[in-house]
DNA sequence: TAAATTTATTGAACAGCGTTCATAAAGTCA
DNA sequence: TGACTTTATGAACGCTGTTCAATAAATTTA
C-alpha cells in the first residue's frame, strides 16, 4: 500500500513531493505507523526503487525476444530505456537521485537486481563480441549503459543545450551507434 | 562571499549539508540578509553552479592544448572531466541535481556557458569529422559527453556494480575509445 | 549639527520536513 | 474477565526554505 501510494504521488507531484506524512496520508494512517514498517524514509525508497528495476528489468527483456540481431536489441532497449526514463520520469530519477547515507550500503539483494539488468545488456554483446573475458563484458556494458542512462539524464533535465532539430533519441541513437560501430572494429 | 562559503560546506559536509542558514552564518549573517542577496536557494545555486562551469571549462581548455591529436584531446578531457566529478563530488552533483521550480527556466546567460562547454568538445569532433553539419555535430559532441557523463555519474554513486578489476577510468576509456572508432568509421 | 531619508540587518514567525516515543487503542489467548 | 501482545496514534524535536515587520546603521538633506 506505502509503495503504491508513493509511486502515485511520485507520478503525479514529482520527485519533490514525496514524503513520509504525504504516504501516510494517503494510505489513512499517521507518519508513525509508516515508521513501523519501514526503519526510514530511504527504505521505503529503496523498495520503491527496487519495484522500478523489476519493471524495467521485464520491459527490457520483453524488448529483448523482438530483435533477432544483437544490435537491435541494443538500440530497441536503449529506445525502451529512454521512453521509460521519460514517462515515469520522477520513479526514475528516484533510482539514481537517491544516495543512501554515508557508511551504509545498499543490501546484497538489490545489488543482485542490478547486476541482473546489466546482464540483459551483456548478452547481446556477448553476441556480437564472443570471446572476451568476464571483467571485459562487463566493462563494456557498464561503458554504453551508462552512455545511454547519461544522455538521458542531460536531455530530460534540459542540459544539453542542443538546437531544435536535436532529440534524444536521435543523441542516444548516435551513441548507441557509433559505439557498436567502434567495439566490431577492434 | 555567500558563494565561497556555500563551495566550502558542500566541500566538507556534501550535497545535503548545503543550508541558507550554514552558508549566512558562515559569513557571519543571518538568513534574511542572505534572501536580500539571492531571491531564494535556487539562485545561490545557480550562481554556484556557473561558478562551478567556468571552473570546468578552463580545466578541459587547459587539457585540449596539450595534445596534438583531436583523439588525444577528447581522451584527456574526458579524464579531466572525470577526475574533477571525483574531487569536486558534492560541487559537480549540484550541477545535475539541482533542477529548478517547473516553469522557471535557467537564465541565457547560463544556458550561454553550457553551449561554450560543449563548444570544447565539438572542436576536435570537427577535425575528426570535418564537412558535417551543425547539427549532427553538436548531437555527436552531444551523445559523446552525455556518456562520459553517465559513466561518471553511475561510477562514481556506486550503481554500476562492476568486479573491482574495472575502474572508473577503464570504463570511460573504453566508451571513447569504441564511440571514436566508431565514428571515424562513418 | 539635527532631522529626514535611505539602506542594511535582524530575528521571530510559518509551514513543512524526517524521525522518535510515551501513550492509547485494538486484538488475542487463558 | 484479566493479562498480554500487536497496532496505531499524535505530540514533540530539530531541521529546512522563505517572508516580513521592526530595528539599526549609514547617508543625504536642511
Amino acid at each position: 500500500m506505502a509503495l503504491a501510494a508513493a509511486s502515485a504521488i511520485l507520478a503525479q507531484q514529482g520527485l519533490e513531493a514525496l514524503s513520509t506524512r504525504k504516504v501516510a496520508k494517503a494510505i489513512g494512517y499517521t507518519v508513525g505507523t509508516l515508521y513501523l514498517v519501514f526503519k526510514n524514509l530511504d527504505e521505503l525508497i529503496l523498495h520503491l526503487n527496487a519495484a522500478t528495476l523489476k519493471e524495467l528489468e521485464s520491459m527490457l527483456k520483453a524488448e529483448s525476444t523482438k530483435h533477432p540481431r544483437p544490435h537491435e536489441v541494443l538500440h530497441g532497449i536503449a529506445r525502451v530505456y529512454c521512453d521509460y526514463a521519460k514517462h515515469q520520469r520522477a520513479r526514475w530519477s528516484l533510482l539514481f537521485t537517491h544516495q543512501l547515507a554515508p557508511g551504509s550500503q545498499v543490501p546484497a539483494w538489490f545489488d543482485l537486481m542490478v547486476r541482473e539488468l546489466f546482464a540483459i545488456i551483456e548478452a547481446p554483446l556477448q553476441a556480437i563480441k564472443a570471446n572476451t573475458s568476464h571483467s571485459e563484458r562487463a566493462r563494456v556494458a557498464r561503458a554504453l549503459w551508462g552512455g545511454v542512462h547519461g544522455v538521458c539524464e542531460l536531455a530530460l533535465s534540459d542540459k544539453l543545450k542542443w538546437g531544435e532539430q536535436v532529440t534524444t533519441e536521435s543523441v542516444v541513437e548516435v551513441l548507441v551507434e557509433n559505439f557498436l560501430a567502434g567495439l566490431g572494429q577492434h
